[in-house]
DNA sequence: AGAATGCTTCGATGGAGACCTAACTATGCG
DNA sequence: CGCATAGTTAGGTCTCCATCGAAGCATTCT
């Protein structure tokens, strides 16, 4: 029987898998709310508060109460480097990750994130927005540049209308490990992408899977 | 819902308090069989067997018999590093230790890390050789220095040889929150102190505790 | 004020796993 | 061989906690 810091209390609050999901959905910087972490973690909202609560009684998060919103972010940098030590065990030891599905395959090409797109396709589309000044990035910070409004407008994108959410956001991807659009923009852009029928969801999964034609029409409009 | 490496299997592993101190007391550094480890972690044998093969399974452990003894070890320095970074946070967010007792004490001074030397007297070590320019230092990264073959084959350390593990690497050190100095050099310089029986090991504890005169030579030779 | 949204608390349920005793296997010793 | 020590396996109990639906606050929008 031994004492010191009581490691294993902090290591049971990452070895639940929905906390350890959320977990690695903070790992990359942004401030998520509660229900964005239920999803990122698959489970209700009940059951997230629940985590989220022991996660913060056990110092591993911080919270930012701004509204009615509640924005919860890794409580500093000791703890996103023991996610990496752990991270780093994991993927050494790993089940050496079997042959990956079809399905693992579509979601890593597109998925929905929450309410935006995600996946190579939504990283190649923010890249290509940059590139062509529709969209300025700072970091983390993505605002709209000077010919936003007319190139949204084109396409039935309303971005001046001011919603409590910011209009763009930047959501770091974890198969291509680079960031991709969020924000109104973002969810926007998923809508406009679904009505289109440019592409469908996956039944029960995340995946979303873009028709030939549809795939043409998205790339025409967003990767020219 | 997420993928990439399990990090909920492996942290859920640290997460038992039993599994844990088993964990605590390998960061010594030496083997231990399945009896002392059921004893340290004051539960039953058939109980610690249970833990001691999940642990296995779960890559954290190498497994040495010999006759009808079965010792068990950490898996990597790897391994040793998670268990070092989870501890900080624990001792960071941790309920704050009453008082501590004269073994905490001696733990913060001086203590062995899985295979090197940690505490205020390894960082501050970390520090001159760094401020020598015997090692060179730039973030987490350490490298050696022009004459840090010449410094260590002096004292009888031979920093030439190509091991597949690193020379030096630093490694967070959970009581002083700075870096002392990890990989294969401190390994030797470790096995150098108990050599020159500057220092002797704790009984049953990781505390390292120096001699007088031992402390002097030490100082001398990496402090001075 | 009333409706809508974001989140937490409550209460009940089910399943996972930590634990021990007892029995079994393996190695070493006289 | 027969006994002792080291360890694992089997079987069964019990506690903990992850989960969800429903209801309750809190904040903001209209």
């Amino acid at each position: 029987m031994r004492e010191g810091p009581d490691i294993a209390r902090i290591a049971s609050l990452v070895g639940d898998p929905a906390r350890a999901n959320m977990l690695n959905a903070l790992m990359g910087g942004t401030a998520l709310t509660a229900s964005e972490l239920a999803l990122e973690a698959g489970v209700s909202l009940p059951t997230a508060s629940s985590h989220l609560s022991k996660l913060m009684e056990g110092g591993l998060l911080t919270l930012a109460s701004q509204g009615r919103h509640r924005y919860y972010g890794l409580a500093g940098p000791q703890v996103a480097g023991m996610i990496e030590a752990i991270t780093g065990v994991a993927e050494a030891v790993g089940p050496k990750r079997v042959r990956p599905g079809p399905r693992d395959g579509a979601m890593r090409v597109a998925r929905v994130c929450y309410d935006h797109l995600a996946g190579e396709q939504a990283v190649a589309m923010l890249d290509r927005l940059v590139a062509r000044d529709i969209l300025l990035r700072n970091e983390n910070e993505i605002r709209l540049g000077p010919s936003a409004t007319s190139h949204f407008s084109a396409i039935g994108i309303d971005v001046d209308a001011k919603p409590r959410r910011p209009v763009c956001r930047a959501c770091l991807d974890w198969s291509v490990r680079r960031s991709h659009l969020a924000g109104t923009l973002g969810a926007a852009i998923l809508d406009k992408i679904l009505a289109e029928k440019w592409a469908r969801r996956e039944k029960d999964s995340r995946a979303v899977v873009f028709s030939p034609p549809g795939k043409q029409a998205f790339e025409r409009v967003f990767l020219m």
